[in-house]
DNA sequence: TATGTCAAAGCCATTACGTCA
DNA sequence: TCTGACGTAATGGCTTTGACA
């Protein structure tokens, strides 16, 4: 039996019940990347990559390159944010990229505390698109991505990597609840088959009494059309007469009564 | 051609932190 | 204000893979 499970989001649904992912996806023939790649066909953002050039301009970091691929193909779409005023989206999100940097620069000074620093809305949004066009990422991707986002290269593979993690969990979930399904209808099917099958030993057990009905009611045996007779003691007994007993009796050979009612 | 080494990347288990009821 | 549960970012160790000598 072949457990066809593709339930779900699977990474490679020819897996059939396995859940873990391709161990190595290195993307080395992967194609040359482009930042549409990265981005979902229906960006759940306004605008996905309006707020952090927007940002960078707000923090006076036009030096930081946000535009860090083919200028040709996206240079629209990362133009400068346009003249209207800073929306209170954009400036959430200079709050949280300040609050960013900061926890950066903290982690900084005195590397050995870890700062859990907590992605925003936008940023997981981001990344969550990415990762429905890419669960994992070649180094530019990632590169591109962290650029994008503001943040560090290693939070980006950190965030797919945890991201796999939970998908992979949620499958695994989604497979255990099926599987106890499966067992639940196998357990019902096996009780089923069990007392059919005490029903049907029952009857050839009872067969034999079946058999021995008074003899009036059996004296002619189906198959063989020969009548009961008596055995020779019995008919020692009776002086060789033929009679028909009463009492219950099983024949013997040819007429066992399995063999003769079967 | 086979083999050992090394770096890179991923997975996994776990920890640590932020948030919320 | 405290606390425990929960979600998730981050870490460290291990494995796998491909390149190279």
């Amino acid at each position: 039996m072949e457990l066809a499970l593709s339930l779900g989001h699977t990474n490679n649904a020819s897996m059939g019940f396995s859940v873990a992912l391709p161990h190595h996806t290195r993307a080395s023939s992967d194609p040359p990347l482009q930042l549409h790649h990265l981005l979902p066909s229906t960006p759940v953002l306004p605008s996905p990559r309006l707020p952090i050039p927007c940002l960078s301009h707000a923090l006076g970091m036009e030096d930081t390159p946000v535009r860090a691929l083919d200028d040709t193909e996206d240079g629209a779409a990362l133009s400068s944010p346009n003249s209207s005023a800073v929306s209170s989206f954009q400036m959430e999100l200079y709050r949280n990229s300040r609050k960013f940097f900061e926890g950066d620069s903290e982690e900084d000074e005195n590397g050995s505390t870890r700062k859990k620093l907590r992605l925003s809305k936008t940023q997981s949004a981001f990344l969550e698109d990415s990762f429905k066009e890419h669960t994992t990422l070649n180094p530019k991707q990632k590169l591109v991505l962290a650029k994008e986002l503001n943040l560090r290269p290693r939070q980006v593979e950190v965030w797919f990597q945890n991201r796999r993690a939970r998908t992979k969990l949620k499958q695994t979930e989604v497979d255990c609840e099926y599987l106890k399904r499966c067992c639940e209808s196998l357990s019902e099917e096996n009780k089923r088959l069990q007392k059919e099958l005490q029903e049907l030993r029952a009857f050839k057990t009872c067969e034999p009494f079946f058999m021995q009905l008074p003899a009036t009611t059996l004296t002619m045996c189906p198959s063989c059309e020969r009548v009961a007779t008596t055995t020779s003691a019995a008919a020692s007994a009776t002086n060789n007469d033929s009679v028909y007993l009463n009492k219950p009796r099983i024949l013997s050979g040819p007429h066992d009564p399995l063999e003769c009612f079967f």
